[in-house]
DNA sequence: TGCGCGAGTGAGAACGTGCTCAACAGAGGG
DNA sequence: CCCTCTGTTGAGCACGTTCTCACTCGCGCA
């Protein structure tokens, strides 16, 4: 029996000593070739590329990683990939990363502190290069700032924990909510609802998410400052779609009916719309609707949806290019991007200062 | 100067290294003590655990999947997350992979061939454990065949290539165009539109994608089998919701109005709402619609919609199941799961057989 | 006492790559 | 002829883990 050097036939295919002994060269000889550095002869070069393609050679980018240090792949915390608001963020992330020869790694955490915590570990132990999430909690944090202490590349999206020290991509939720409700009470409104995130205690944590307290918080503000008041039934808490169709469907058939209802995000706006047409109401003649985050399907119902739009996209590519720069400068300082957005007038809010 | 064995300390963490030196034993006890395999006292395995915890430990996973071979990570390759139809698959495949423990790269290919062929080429570099992929293209597959014939586990979703060897989870794409518009036509519809996909040839491939051809095959022999003729104009080649818009317009505004068009995905049926409110017609009175996949809008358009609606999430779950399966038994015989489609009557179709 | 046995332990190989170091040959100049 | 320099090459280490092998020690039993 010869000794077995290189014994196996493995399945997923063969190694740079494959390559080397099919060319003839040593294995240091065949990588300098196929990974463009040191100095190889015409001759070797031509016989290890060609020897690399009869036996379908991949490099292992497993074990480049493990001597390299990097693994060229980032992981994205989110909430749900499957709400359109993350899909774009997701979407601009993933190009943002790929164009840097980056791939990303994707953790749903349902705005569960638990999920979160665990695909933390998990992409730590993948030993990702970067990590982009959006915190599903302001108090439970401690998971994030033991990373961000261990070196951790960390950017926060959409929403922030105050103290962490990471760069952060948001848009300005406070001031857009609050613009966009001054707007409104400036033609006319006085009745303005919005129904407010409610907080989920299940796993002992309060999900606070900055995001959608800010833009609350606009709302109450210019309201106040208007000299409005809000009364406590304009703002029942509640979490997705139907139970904000539940919430809203109670305060139009009360006898305080507002005007006005604004909707916090996605899911808030669809649930706001539900009740409105279940109560039979006409938009924008009886009651006023405007929401946050500018879908495919607002322009498509009667009438066309007045929004706050932000660009989603951009906040994925913005995050991923905060990334890869602290990841390439760890020390720089953090920096905070505050997107714009944009207020788009369709036809569903009504004038109240015209009268017809 | 002392040989230094372990120097350097890597801002990334510690390995087990460091952990058996804090607890005074040695590499192979601490390993056995954190991989829960072999024995160990009591006394090692506690004070190896306090050093793992002091020191903060984790475990690489690139080196675990150095030695083991398995990275416990799948790919996706897609057209697009931010399209609503793939990110409910992707969460779906994601949630499936997740509890048996595996984590997900996504990468987008925009229904362009030589990004899939990168995307796959970057996949099996990371030595990915399984793909799951919705072809580009029907012809163009010679990098997919190329994969499966070296090992690589794959499932297709949405759509397939009819030769290629591998698992395959769609719906039944054509039965259920055939029989939507068979119901259509029940109702007294004999003018119905249906906007085809128009392919993408700029990289010099005919980009098919079977699920749409058969969904459009289906209304073909349909309209066929009742005797009725499709003019061309009435299946205009478009991509993409603006496109599909300009498409149907067209039609709409022809003196020979169809009473019903078709819409074959999400974002051809908004180009055909676009266009309808264009034109200022009123639905279904004055034209019918219907469309393939039931998303979260299709209740807040008026009226509702009345669509297919396709297993988005559970295409993505059962493609992760078949996955893992398929890793588990690479030569089990392939399977094509079908999923169930239905029929959501909403009130979108006018039904021309009632008088009134 | 001698022996076997099992628990506990440490040394070390292996995975595939990137990269450093030394060696070697050939050319060219003094 | 010798020395230097440059281009090319092979040997070998390192990354951090899993896992096999061999070794030691203490105990029970004949």
């Amino acid at each position: 029996m010869l000794p077995v050097v290189q014994a196996s036939v493995p399945a997923q295919g063969s190694s740079i000593f494959d390559v080397a002994r099919e060319a003839g060269v040593s294995r240091a000889t065949a990588a300098r070739a196929l990974g463009g550095y040191g100095s190889v002869s015409e001759e070797a070069r031509r016989r290890v590329e060609a020897a690399a393609a009869k036996l379908g050679y991949s490099v292992n980018s497993v074990a480049r990683s493990m001597v390299t240090g990097q693994t060229m792949t980032l992981g994205a915390l989110i909430a749900d990939v499957s709400n359109p608001f993350f899909a774009r963020v997701i979407r601009g992330f993933t190009d943002g990363a790929r164009s840097a020869g980056y791939d990303v790694v994707l953790v749903n955490t349902d705005e569960t502190v638990d999920s979160e915590i665990h695909g933390l570990k998990v992409l730590t132990e993948k030993r990702v290069d970067g990590i982009l999430v959006a915190p599903a909690s302001e108090e439970a944090s401690e998971h994030l700032a033991s990373a961000v202490d261990h070196g951790q590349a960390l950017v926060q999206v959409d929403r922030f924990v105050p103290g962490l020290d990471t760069d952060v991509v948001v848009v300005n939720n406070y001031e857009s909510g609050y613009q966009a409700v001054k707007r409104v009470i400036a033609i006319g409104h006085t009745r303005i609802a919005a129904p407010l995130q409610r907080t989920r205690g299940h796993d002992g944590h309060a999900n606070l998410i900055s995001s959608m307290l800010e833009r609350h918080q606009g709302y109450r503000d210019a309201m106040a400052e208007a000299g409005l008041t809000v009364p406590s039934a304009y703002t029942p808490p509640a979490h997705g779609r139907s139970e904000v169709r539940t919430a809203v469907a109670g305060m139009l058939n009360s006898a305080d009916r507002p005007t006005a209802v604004f909707g916090l995000d996605d899911s808030f706006t669809l649930g706001i719309i539900d009740a409105v047409y279940g109560c039979d109401l006409v938009v924008p003649d009886q009651v006023s609707i405007f929401g946050f985050d500018d879908t495919e399907w607002t322009t498509v119902v009667r009438p066309p949806l007045s929004v706050i739009a932000q660009p989603a996209y951009d906040l994925g590519t913005c995050a991923a290019q905060a990334l890869l720069h602290r990841i390439h400068a760890p020390d720089a300082p953090r920096q905070t991007h505050v997107l714009p957005t944009t207020w788009i007038e369709r036809g569903s809010i009504r004038d109240l200062t015209r009268t017809g």
